[in-house]
DNA sequence: TGTACGAAATTGGTCTGACCAATTTCAAAC
DNA sequence: GTTTGAAATTGGTCAGACCAATTTCGTACA
């Protein structure tokens, strides 16, 4: 443990890491305890703690007081609220986000239009339903609207995209609400997001893909 | 600091965004010692820590010894390898890491034709020229393919997407020395960069496309 | 007055230990 | 076999000690 140049924190992750992957270790599984990788790595408890603490944050391991250490499918979401806070103070950061998300959900949709399975159309036209019932409330669809593209970033069966995706889209989250608040703008919104939902049920990629920017530009993101 | 039911780590780190936002804190500035951040606060010291670790693996800040906490800017370059390593354990996170770059170096491709500068396109030239020499002289270029690649990202100055591709590529790496071993691969290569590169110097985006596809296919990643 | 040097102070890094709350485990009783 | 309570284990927080690295400050000298 003295033998490298990096923080005892740094070291502890990387054994954490090296642990996963030797055990073969996923989402739901238990980690060793606190002083037990503290005796197994012969470094302090806190240097662990310290270590634990900054994977935590990722949201990539979730600690129960008297329970234990496990591991969480990987999420994001609290770490991308604070990111943003650090990172969205530039002007050049908010254009490549609002183009990297119209990127991202354009190769989503293309793809969406090859592999969305009947289940994912089914589970994505309930999301539109909630959508339409909160529209005619007169309430703000924000998170439903959220859903939507989240489920259309989902039927490309691209993990790794929506991983992606899911940050880019919680920076906008503010524009959102904005941009709803429109006069208007939810029962727009939800047209735009019929004729979206057609496309993809048509298997019409170029179709999907116009829609898809036209209503992105519309928010006004 | 005892009126929530979350963790001191995480009251902590609301508080330093509070402190930054509130004194306009930017890159370079030095955050209060961690001593005094624990006597303001009314928390122990380790509770400081177990905050700074994780804003530090985050790349958001830089800890000093002897000199201090500073604000960085923004990298995630570290947080995204992290995150990757937990996500690319499954097969299928293989098939959407190699479609995701594709994704990712097809639409660069296309803004490089917009935005490339001549300074750009001269440093990718010289890029080039590197890459050449190294098969002239029978070596195995891996650095000098990546770093090809990175200036092709580069290129469509949107740093957020080249944020995104630095982990796919690094996970690509392994297939790519592979790639490169072939027999005949690395002159085959030299010869696909090329073309791309003149697509680009072309400012045309559809053949730019057409050619990049075309050499990552043939890389067999 | 300006510069250089050394000591003291400050800062981060690591570890240990204490103690508390929450949970899990284990043994005994029924 | 089930239930209950005690003991053990686990995470959470804090304080303190001590070391290495850096910064600050005071003094001496040109």
């Amino acid at each position: 443990m003295t033998q490298s140049s990096d923080k005892m924190y740094l070291e502890v992750l990387k054994e954490i890491n090296y642990l996963i992957h030797a055990d073969d270790l996923k989402s739901g599984d238990r980690l060793p305890s606190e002083r037990e990788l503290s005796d197994r790595l012969d470094v302090g408890r806190s240097s662990v703690r310290e270590a634990l603490r900054a994977l935590e944050l990722l949201e990539l391991i979730e600690t129960r007081p008297g329970g234990g250490t496990y591991i969480k499918a990987a999420g994001g979401r609290r770490l991308v609220e604070i990111i943003a806070s650090f990172i969205l103070k530039e002007d050049k950061a908010r254009e490549d986000l609002g183009e990297t998300r119209l990127i991202v959900e354009k190769e989503a949709i293309r793809l969406a239009c090859q592999r969305a399975s009947i289940e994912d159309l089914e589970a994505w036209k309930a999301v539109l339903n909630d959508y339409r019932k909160k529209v005619e409330k007169g309430e703000t669809p924000v998170e439903e609207d959220y859903l939507f593209h989240s489920m259309l970033v989902k039927c490309s069966h691209n993990h790794l995209l929506h991983h992606i995706w899911i940050p880019l889209v919680e920076y906008s989250k503010a524009a959102l609400e904005e941009s709803l608040a429109r006069s208007g703008r939810p029962i727009l919104s939800l047209y735009e997001h019929e004729r979206i939902y057609e496309a993809v049920l048509q298997r019409d990629a170029a179709k999907a893909v116009e829609e898809l920017s036209a209503h992105l530009q519309n928010s006004a993101f």
